[in-house]
DNA sequence: TAACATAAGTGGTTAATAGTGGGTTAAAAT
DNA sequence: ATTTTAACCCACTATTAACCACTTATGTTA
């Protein structure tokens, strides 16, 4: 089953004294009745955060069992995505805090740039971002061929 | 599945302070019913926007949903692809906001073209399509590539 | 072809929503 | 017991969306 949501567009906010972090309104508004406000937050691949609705994210678990623990590339992947992942929701403005732990691998300071990539939504510092955009980086070979198993 | 869209003809009107453009009574008319007037709006390859009536838009999508983001070529081709794309619906009147991204993408000051292309409507800025027109651009090897893939 | 009617393009005003900032209390954690 | 953290509340401002109104085309009918 494909996914029911399709976040898309880029939006840039600030972060504030408590590290609360609004969600764009035409994001939050995907959010549906089951989702309750839920969402995990965890470690993008990239030095980004990634946000997935809670029923998306037990779709992504259920990938991620599959993954054998005798590949070392499975194992640093899973422990680095599943670690860091935060069971968080938003206020009643629509805002959520982000994890101390997530602000420091994103280094985001001031501001935020919130990315809709289908059926996640991307946390960036929007510096690092422009730098990424830049810079036309290697493929990663390992990843590539995980990428032939796991449709995340 | 061949598109229901038959966008031709060519038009030139304003935007207004508001950044309000007005689409083309003709074009307009071949939005159907199922489409609510919505519509999905992004970059161009070129310097100009592209706007994909929202059913033709979900085809695009399904295909992008096949792609693993463990691949960092997904990853970065799914951002770029995604980070621009803004669902819009027109207003009573048949208008609708150009966002200010694109805006500032497609270089429009005061006049619009406005181009019907089979299943998409591109938006130009004038000056910018006349000199387009006279040049012959030299095609981007990487969307080349991509294009084998993604048919978008 | 003149008069009328309808549709299309443009402009502005108002009301609702979205983004941001902060305070207060309750629950954890140290 | 003290400090942090989290949930909840209220409030201000800027932006956006809904609404109304006018003007110019287009087309139709007497």
């Amino acid at each position: 089953m494909s996914s029911q949501y399709t976040f898309t567009g880029q939006f840039t906010f600030s972060i504030d004294s408590k590290n609360r972090i609004n969600i764009p309104a035409p994001l939050r508004k995907q959010f549906s009745v089951k989702d309750k406000k839920t969402f995990v937050i965890t470690r993008g691949i990239d030095q980004c955060a990634w946000i997935y609705p809670i029923n998306e994210w037990e779709i992504i678990q259920k990938e991620l069992k599959q993954l054998s623990s005798l590949s070392k590339t499975n194992r640093v992947f899973l422990r680095n995505h599943l670690r860091h992942a935060n069971i968080i929701k938003f206020d009643s403005q629509g805002r959520f805090v982000l994890p101390k732990s997530l602000v420091d691998y994103t280094t985001i300071k001031k501001d935020v740039t919130i990315i809709g990539v289908l059926n996640k939504i991307e946390i960036w510092n929007p510096n690092l971002l422009r730098k990424v955009d830049q810079s036309d980086e290697v493929d990663d070979q390992s990843y590539e061929q995980l990428s032939e198993r796991v449709n995340i």
